[in-house]
DNA sequence: ACGTTACGGTAACGCATGTTACGAACCAGG
DNA sequence: CCTGGTTCGTAACATGCGTTACCGTAACGT
């Protein structure tokens, strides 16, 4: 019953190749045989992998979702207060750093892709859902005495907020530099009051 | 010279045929053959009229720029105050109704073709920098003892927030309610000060 | 009234894509 | 060493795309 290849590293394998065409060519980029060619395989093997290219197209959303969380696990983990934490979440859900505006201009083409697409459209929803409710832990975190309906509506705004710089930046870096970013998401944080406001890496 | 048909006429009602097939069919169902079908006509008069699918994009999206500067100058106009113009306008940008989740869709659909398109995405940054004068305009005359620089950065903030509403509008109505970005944008208009708040129309 | 010209529809081309059928290579067991 | 099943590469298929060449047709100028 075991496959005598390695099943598991193949799909490693063709997710690090799907992440690469993703980076360099955009979504419309993402064909079979790119990630094949990148892959070094061939368009076969990968439908034996993946049944459709929907399935790849899943895989490939799920794993910027994976991407994205498992960054921000790490900066809040990182971070010593509950501020601290729900500024670095938002700083890197915004998109700084060059490396990061190619996942802007990927996060940008899955939702494109979602308009039209059920199922990608299910995934995003859930994935946003999901990140909305940790900005609502970490201002119900830093805010312990607001209710919960002002902690709900100041996490969907800082993540509107933080969706709208991403989206921007994808198209216009030059406008929306990192300093932009976070002079924006400073100011909105802000909003949670004086004591909510500390900025430790300057 | 002048045309036998009305061209004007033609280019606007394809323009609008784009919309509608981006509304609906999402990026990559943005086909001349959709759009020609959309019309009621074919394909050859599609690039009669247009000499490429990115000449009927640009013009679609230059319609597009125009109809909502059209619509933030009418709001704008009818304001009494400076901090309600602001307010109207900004509310006016994202997608409160329905009808204009339909226009928020599109915006969406042009902005992932822009990240393909060098045309388009040149398109983009220059409306969207226009989009981010006229709020910095406005926010300079809400708080006219602001220095030049923190009613840009204040502008920037407003205009990416507006624009992350629209976009997480676009795939999650449910969400992001009217009623939701309601609240966002009035908690991030509060920052501008007490004075600055009113609400003419609840 | 007639020739000219622009206009729009038809149908095809070249191309890239997703998908599938089939054959070769590989590893087990007898 | 042969046999059987699984895995992957090869090559083709069908489809839809943007684009183009061609042709009928309707409107204008003279």
């Amino acid at each position: 019953m075991a496959s005598r290849r390695d099943r598991v590293d193949q799909r490693q394998r063709l997710s690090a190749a799907t992440w690469s065409v993703l980076a360099e060519r955009g979504l419309p980029g993402l064909t079979l045989r790119a990630v094949a060619e990148r892959a070094g395989c061939t368009t076969g093997m990968v439908l034996h992998t993946f049944a459709d290219k929907q399935a790849l197209l899943v895989h490939a959303r799920e794993l910027l979702h994976q991407r994205t969380g498992q960054r921000a696990d790490a900066v809040q983990a990182a971070a010593d207060t509950p501020s601290a934490a729900l500024r670095a979440v938002l700083l890197h859900a915004a998109a700084p750093t060059t490396e990061r505006q190619e996942e802007a201009r990927v996060w940008v083409g899955f939702l494109a892709a979602a308009l039209a697409d059920p199922v990608l459209a299910e995934l995003h929803r859930g994935y946003n859902r999901r990140f909305v409710d940790r900005v609502r832990g970490l201002v119900a975190a830093v805010r312990p005495d607001w209710p919960a309906a002002d902690c709900a509506s100041a996490a969907t705004g800082l993540v509107a907020l933080a969706e709208g710089l991403n989206t921007l930046t994808a198209i216009d870096p030059a406008t929306y530099s990192a300093a932009a970013q976070r002079v924006a998401l400073d100011a909105a944080l802000a909003r949670l009051g004086p004591t909510a406001v500390d900025h430790p890496s300057g």
